[in-house]
DNA sequence: CATAATCGTACCGCATAGCGGTATAGCGTA
DNA sequence: TACGCTATACCGCTATGCGGTACGATTATG
């Protein structure tokens, strides 16, 4: 018994269960799995239906889940776009890089993306796009992977070496059978960058994307990385070259910016939930 | 006993208090209040010292918190970011808007937001900023109260008469003192939107600040509204009138703009956590 | 230097809260 | 009609989360 699908749920008298299987009820919503029913969350967490049932029901009665109206499935509410904001509200030295990244994005026709990692992915906290792109799959709060991505190789080049190396060891226990492979793709992103100051990804992550990545700390001493890319037939990997030497510019001015940062003294104004 | 700091936590059998007293902990994070310790969160929450403890522990554990390493306080992680994600991407339509906002912000020389109801707040969803202006205290995700902004006033406004019933209901038993006020600043709002296609608020929120509102509905039939605001010095009242229109303008091009909304077939690319 | 508040962690007995099986009822469909 | 799906209800069991209270380590205050 003590079946193990529990994460992190081991003889821990502290860890509280349901906290934690309510959060994984949460996230196992995706931009493609919006409003899923009880039987489709209970597939999705491996949990058990009435289990899920008590959950979801603890989760619409507080708000963060609610039944669609014409469906009848549940749906994550807006309301858990407030629980992301001090985050947002703490790095808000990004906002500074908001007209640079604008600027790059009309200049190459691409999508100029800002990143910080969370275990072997890279989570967007600010985006840019050229204004003639329509779609843009790649919002505040999605994830990227690391080992594919020329936001995530920038990245890790300009992580320390304990970080680094976490990192790797990390990729060594969550996939052995890669793990030579990423290895070596990460230790050549890292010469790149010390040779040129960025990196590139010419089709690696998606076919026909090409982008160049840049890392940057935001003022908190958190290590994060710009990227500058899009469909191939807009960035050319010809113009990577460019390219790379104007996110570098670009994150050199963002750092060396003088930023008071500071939020204005007036009190955080939301409202309780109600 | 059954100590009624448990909202909703009444004899229910199918509500998980550990999963609601979790989310409490999370919600209890603030821009101002962004490290805090256990007793902080204690406090914040009303929740027992020891209750907190665990419930952070889990957190942690879970990763949606971790330990500042400088100061050993606990902060929010990135990763509660990801939780809002697949509502963002749901709301993909709002990226057509974008430019038009930020045509709209640079034009006015403030910032233009998009936002949508939660209870008696609004919760933005987008927002553009003009170049000049460096701090933006409205990020996506904050709340600002309905009754007293023009985007509140503006949605009250284009909500069905069912809608409107709801809030005022809720308002009434939220605050019964105010709720006269509120309810006669409202249907004013709702007879100058009728009027003149755009609500004005002139220095209600906060001093010195102007804006006009304008409703909209989002590819999914979800009510929003943007405004369009500032400072007083930037956005003089004389302005307001101008704006209003351009923003009627920007509401109507936008929701009639042809979209074809569904996000490209890609599977969604985000790693599990790890 | 001692006092006083913190901080986080640990322990522990108790009651109940949450568990997950199974069973039921309501739709829409094949 | 019989089936798949939905959500909901019931219920006995025990592991689980609860919240006291206590401790050692820091940091701040006088």
């Amino acid at each position: 018994m003590s079946d193990s699908s529990d994460p992190g749920a081991g003889k821990d008298r502290a860890f509280v269960n349901g906290l934690a299987r309510g959060l994984r009820v949460l996230a196992s919503f995706s931009p493609e799995h919006n409003r899923m029913s009880l039987g489709d969350l209970a597939k999705a967490t491996g949990l058990p239906k009435s289990t899920i049932a008590r959950l979801v029901h603890t989760l619409v009665e507080t708000g963060y889940i609610y039944v669609c109206p014409d469906s009848g499935r549940y749906s994550l509410h807006p309301k858990v776009l407030t629980l992301g904001y001090p985050v947002m509200a703490s790095m808000d030295k990004r906002l500074v890089a908001l007209p640079m990244m604008q600027e790059l994005a009309d200049y190459s026709r691409g999508t100029v993306s800002l990143g910080i990692r969370d275990g072997l992915s890279m989570i967007l906290i600010e985006r840019s796009r050229d204004r003639t792109v329509r779609a843009l799959p790649l919002d505040i709060g999605s994830r990227i992977p690391m080992e594919t991505t020329s936001m995530g190789h920038a990245y890790f080049a300009a992580a320390g070496t304990a970080e680094q190396a976490a990192i790797l060891e990390q990729f060594k226990t969550h996939d052995p059978s890669r793990f030579k492979d990423v290895e070596r793709t990460l230790r050549a992103a890292e010469k790149e960058y010390a040779d040129k100051g960025y990196c590139t990804a010419v089709g690696i992550w998606e076919d026909d994307v090409n982008a160049v990545g840049v890392a940057v700390t935001l003022s908190n001493d958190v290590l994060a990385a710009f990227n500058c890319g899009g469909p191939s037939s807009r960035i050319t990997e010809d113009s990577l070259p460019d390219l790379g030497v104007r996110l570098a510019d670009l994150a050199q001015h963002f750092q060396t910016a003088d930023w008071v940062g500071q939020l204005p003294p007036r009190p955080y104004r939301g409202v309780q939930p109600t």
